[in-house]
RNA sequence: GGCCUAUUAGUCAAGGGGUUUAAGACGCCACUCUCUCAAGGUGGAAUCACGGGUUCGAAUCCCGUAUGGGCUACCA
């Protein structure tokens, strides 16, 4: 018996070849320059702001020269799969207009690519006819050992301080004669397929990254597995290097976490003599946590997970704007030369990204976004508002739909100018900024007049509905009424005058515009009063102020 | 423990031997403008982890130390 006898036993169904599969996989038609890069998350049912920013990199980097932007969907561990986690996560680059050039969706029906499938657990028997080809090779090898084997092994490494792993005298089926291997088997025996490594853990070799640039590991020498016994799948490491290789992926954007696995990937792609892809490997978004900090956490932040910015109504292009500034620090400065351009317009260098990890500032987020939405036009605050509302707010999303003009007027105070009013941050706090300017919304309200006297607001607002409002004044006329009216009434038309000789008011101007504001708003807080009031109208007015 | 890797203000960071009394952005503080708020304007506080070298000169190069982070699964 030998090893062709053994491979077969394994695998009696695998008659492909791995020529085979390079026949089916030949090289991408692409021009010069073009690179081929992945999205493969597996599907967990969330998609983490690390994904994120691997995925515009990703995009950013294909779109640059015509390349292939495409998504595989990397569930080999079916024990983590979530129901629908595939269409959220084309949910999400949809939403972000991240949208890949090859991809399968299996719950629409839909594969677009030529190198597919694009669903792992399609692949099984690619992958299977690679392990094949290894074990005809004598490369790799079936393991027997148990868990409590395995347990125990690690066990006594970690207590005498050796290395953790599967390698040298602890890869006890190794050399396990083909005869044995195959009774084995056949007895029903589980196992494991395993790398034969060949690597000599004293020795060095050097590994060019894009990001980190030239690094040096010590060559790996753990038989590490490479098909799982549990459903004969194969593990993350084999898995990406059978489909990048016929993929033709030209560049692997992947989180830090990834660069101890590059002995094991170098061993693997030598194993084959396949010329690896280029890696970058993005810095780990962390998150400060008390006085130290740690990897972001779907479980203890928020916004780890992408539904936050989408719940939240950040606009999309904000998002992206934050993460392409993490990407590279540059970007600001470029954006600031480049206003209108697309972000895939901008020169990503790898080079200059951090290597280490980057804590993600919502402040910054807060900032950009801010800055974006105030240089919209107010048709399109509109439409982002509506846009939101419709999915999460759909009571508000109505009396938008009924006051299309009216909300706009509003979107559009202070909108107008070069130097634009900054208020709203993402699309959920607007209602919070302007329910009080819909009558459906400003029913049974309480006021909170502060600690003015409630004789004083009535003098206030009655004289001023019956002498001093005018709805089709200027602003200026208008403010000068306000002043008049302040005299009239014993008030500080001048704030110097009253900082002054405050005792000889009875308040100021704030007062009073404060109390009308009050009236017309329940807040203290607005955007400029005569605005809201041509807004509001003249009957709206008076009906407020009439109801104090 | 082992392997990798990093360390410039609260955050993201520029700077790779002299042009740096260390950019810029966000945040923070103060003042100012002002009918409140949000903006705007002006200004401010705040950073080269530590110790040794090399050098006329070090944030920058070298060596240690400390600390942080990642990995060390039949998870990706």
């Amino acid at each position: 018996m030998n090893r062709e006898d053994l491979a077969n036993l394994i695998f009696p169904d695998i008659t492909k070849t791995i020529e085979d599969y390079e026949k089916e996989y030949p090289k991408r038609n692409l021009e010069e320059g073009a690179m081929v890069t992945r999205f493969a998350p597996s599907p967990t049912g969330f998609m983490h702001i690390g994904h994120m920013l691997a995925a515009v990199i990703d995009y950013c980097l294909a779109k640059k020269k015509n390349g292939v932007f495409y998504l595989r969907n990397e569930d080999t561990d079916q024990s983590r799969e979530v129901e629908g986690a595939v269409e959220y996560i084309r949910s999400v680059l949809a939403h972000y207009d991240l949208n890949p050039d090859e991809y399968e969706y299996r719950d629409i029906n839909e594969i677009k690519g030529n190198y597919g499938p694009y669903i792992q657990s399609e692949r099984k028997e690619i992958y299977q006819a690679f392990i094949k080809h290894l074990i005809l090779e004598g490369k790799a090898y079936p393991c027997f050992l148990t868990q409590e084997e395995m347990d125990s092994i690690r066990e006594s490494q970690a207590k005498d301080k050796r290395r953790i792993g599967i390698y040298g005298r602890y890869a006890k089926y190794r050399n396990l004669p083909v005869e044995e291997a195959i009774k084995k088997i056949k007895n029903g025996e589980k196992y494991t397929i395993r790398l034969k490594s060949n690597g000599e853990f004293s020795r060095k070799f050097k590994f060019n990254d894009l990001a980190n640039g030239e690094m040096e590991f010590p060559e790996n020498d753990i038989d590490i597995p490479i098909m799982k016994s549990s459903n004969g799948l194969p593990t993350y490491h084999f898995a990406h290097l059978v489909d990048d290789h016929l993929m033709h992926t030209t560049h692997v954007v992947r989180g830090q976490e990834w660069i101890s696995s590059i002995p094991v990937h170098y061993e693997l792609f030598k194993t084959f003599n396949f010329k690896m892809p280029k890696y970058i490997h993005i810095p780990l978004i962390l998150k400060k946590d008390g006085d130290h900090v740690r990897k972001i956490s779907k479980r203890l932040d928020p916004e780890a997970k992408m539904s936050f910015y989408e719940e939240k109504g950040y606009p999309t292009y904000a998002v992206i704007e934050a993460i392409m500034t993490i990407a590279n620090s540059n970007y600001e400065a470029w954006r600031e030369g480049h206003p209108d351009a697309h972000f895939t317009e901008f020169e990503f260098s790898p080079k200059k990204m951090s290597s280490s990890g980057a804590l993600f500032d919502l402040d910054k987020l807060n900032n950009i976004s801010k800055n974006y939405l105030s240089h919209l036009t107010k048709e399109e605050v509109y439409k982002g508002v509506l846009a939101w509302s419709e999915k999460y707010d759909q009571e508000f999303a109505n009396i938008l739909k009924k006051y299309p003009d009216y909300s706009m007027q509003i979107y559009n105070i202070e909108r107008e100018q070069k130097k634009p009013r900054k208020d709203y941050i993402y699309y959920s706090e607007i209602k919070s900024k302007t329910w009080y300017m819909y009558d459906e919304y400003f029913k049974d309200v309480t006021y909170n007049f502060l600690d003015y006297n409630m004789q004083d607001v009535k003098l206030i607002l009655n004289t001023y509905i019956d002498q001093y409002y005018h709805e089709e004044d200027s602003q200026d006329e208008w403010f000068n009424r306000i002043k008049e009216m302040c005299d009239i009434l014993g008030y500080a038309s001048n704030m110097k005058d009253y900082k002054e000789n405050s005792n000889n008011y009875k308040g100021s101007i704030v007062d009073v515009t404060n109390i009308i504001r009050i009236a017309l708003t329940t807040f203290s807080n607005t955007p400029n009063l005569y605005d809201l009031m041509q807004i509001l109208g003249k009957e709206r007015v008076v009906e407020r102020l009439q109801n104090v």
